[in-house]
DNA sequence: GTTTTACATCTTAACGTTATCCTAACCCAT
DNA sequence: ATGGGTTAGGATAACGTTAAGATGTAAAAC
């Protein structure tokens, strides 16, 4: 590989000229400038960046950490991602540690330790305490989405589960039903208790009828959700609507409340949340009502601080708050 | 960000002896080894990854280009290459320009000008000539996949189309089926000839009628290879199977064939290429057979091929060729 | 004819590492 | 006592780039 002092070298000039061409800054004679140009055509030169960057102290590139790269529900997120980067001429690089936490800190690693200007993480990626001390002290410049970590030197970008929750708890309530329970997601992360709390809440502000019974414990996947609807029923207790803390527990309780042959949403409305694209087994009418996650925005969002942060240097830790919005479709109109 | 002579300086050694401990090697005394670790810690000290690649000419880390991360159908491609990369310790990188390709030679100058040891490119990203001998002039460390460009420094891993083609087809017929036709996919790529060629072959090694009404001309949507296919019906001409070029028109086909009342597979079977994920408006029953791409492999075997060619620098290019297997579900049995 | 101005050009240092070579001290065997 | 081998440690150069400062030279201004 050709290298700046190579060209200099064949155009008989100084490194610093050839550095001037390539950067287009003035200081150059038309002719030294037309003959560098075509020595470096000629060699296929390009610049190290490694070196670039090294002197320059800036990368113009951003690392993104997630969970797994192979999950569709992350698309918008990626979208919003690669927009915000594009937007103001960063590279964007993207990589995931799926297999375990050690995979994940190897890339934290690699992407503060100079390569990148700063790093965006989603979500339950630094769930783990440990992991967290570890990026934030390694890197300012890091922007984690979905992931309200306390005492944290990076910028956040959250959603407002608790809001999203009642929101969607109201709907229901306005809507004329009696009877409603509520389905929890993951009660492991923050997330879970925020959506029950927003339902409890909304609950209580409407004066709505509840008790333990009112609350099935769930977690993120179908057949618990589906398990513990059956048996609710069973028991010969019949709600007229549900709100799920996710989707995935909601295409439990669908399943469980149609093969009872109630009908939805006659007799039976359901919401969930995080507007998740269904697997195939999951894919049934009527078409699931949800709180949709706007995360393109936050993708945005979340490129546009880390970009300040690295441009803005020691400033306080933001944090921007987005609403889940109340997306209508068969099972609740 | 504190530096290796900052922690020197605190310690009152050489940076050499900093550098030691850090790469776990000799000629450090025990004392002064516990000494420097401490400062380290202390500081939250993390070797500058730039300085150090700049110096050992190594990056330990591959890049990857491809048209589009947000596709399913690349999901086991990325598992395959991510799988690939972690059992030899390499980092791997995940870019798209989706663009334009102006961002995809963006990247492709990123990715080569020395944050990576070598660039693996998917597909159709290079199917443009002109960027195509771009990448190759610059690195002489790239793999394509899927992507048979002659005259170029690249190993090469691909899919033997006219075998997959081949093999499809023969198994229409070793099935009794006496009138059979093809959908081609996109004729614009080699894809689209190499997968016309293997059919023809077939159909010609077992004479069997092969005319002009025997090959309808579609893209890589299902609404025109549908409409194709209900003028053919439209005309009297009613084949008993098809081979698609990929799966996407296959399930135009098939949507056209159901539509007309014809039952599958018993009247009419059916066998697209690629094992695409349909989309939901795609999802019907019954469930589509085609030949398998063993993406996963490809992505495996790409990174292999790519690090051994990072090893041995200069040796002649590789070409490694998988064949499709064919996976039979509802729509031929 | 001198001074200013502008511009082209080169020299040097810096970015943060690691590798190579060198010195000094020490131990052990002769 | 001398020589050879090991070990701890340091000085220096290198990787490939850019920025800042120094130098030279020609045209323009007085």
């Amino acid at each position: 590989m050709a290298t700046i002092s190579d060209i200099a070298r064949q155009a008989n000039v100084s490194r610093t000229l050839v550095s001037r061409v390539l950067n287009n800054k003035s200081g150059v004679s038309p002719g030294n400038r037309k003959k560098i140009l075509e020595i470096i055509e000629k060699n296929h030169y390009v610049p190290n960046g490694l070196a670039k960057s090294l002197v320059l102290q800036k990368t113009t590139t951003i690392g993104v950490v997630m969970d797994d790269l192979c999950n569709d529900f992350f698309f918008p997120l990626i979208r919003g991602l690669q927009d915000g980067a594009e937007a103001q001429d960063y590279n964007i690089l993207f990589c995931s540690g799926r297999r375990d936490m050690t995979a994940k800190m190897k890339y934290v690693d690699y992407l503060t330790s100079g390569c990148t200007d700063g790093i965006i993480a989603y979500g339950s990626c630094f769930d783990d305490e440990e992991l967290f001390r570890y990026a934030a002290a390694k890197s300012a410049n890091s922007v984690l989405i979905e992931s309200n970590l306390s005492d944290c030197q990076a910028d956040k970008i959250l959603l407002d589960n608790f809001h999203g929750a009642y929101t969607a708890t109201k709907h229901l309530i306005k809507q004329g039903r009696k009877h409603i329970v509520h389905v929890t997601c993951d009660m492991n992360y923050d997330v879970g208790l925020e959506r029950l709390n927003g339902f409890v809440s909304a609950m209580h502000d409407y004066r709505m009828p509840l008790g333990p019974e009112s609350i099935l414990y769930a977690d993120h996947f179908e057949s618990i959700a589906c398990q513990q609807m059956k048996k609710l029923l069973a028991q010969g207790n019949r709600p007229d609507a549900c709100f799920a803390g996710a989707d995935k527990p909601a295409y439990g309780v669908l399943r469980a409340v149609l093969e009872a042959g109630i009908s939805v949403p006659g007799e039976f409305a359901l919401i969930g949340f995080d507007d998740d694209v269904p697997d195939s087994k999951d894919m049934l009418f009527p078409a699931l009502s949800t709180m949709r996650q706007p995360l393109y925005e936050m993708g945005q969002a979340g490129v546009k601080l880390l970009i300040e942060r690295i441009n803005r240097a020691e400033s306080e830790p933001v944090t921007r708050t987005f609403e889940a919005e109340l997306v209508l479709r068969e099972t609740c109109r």
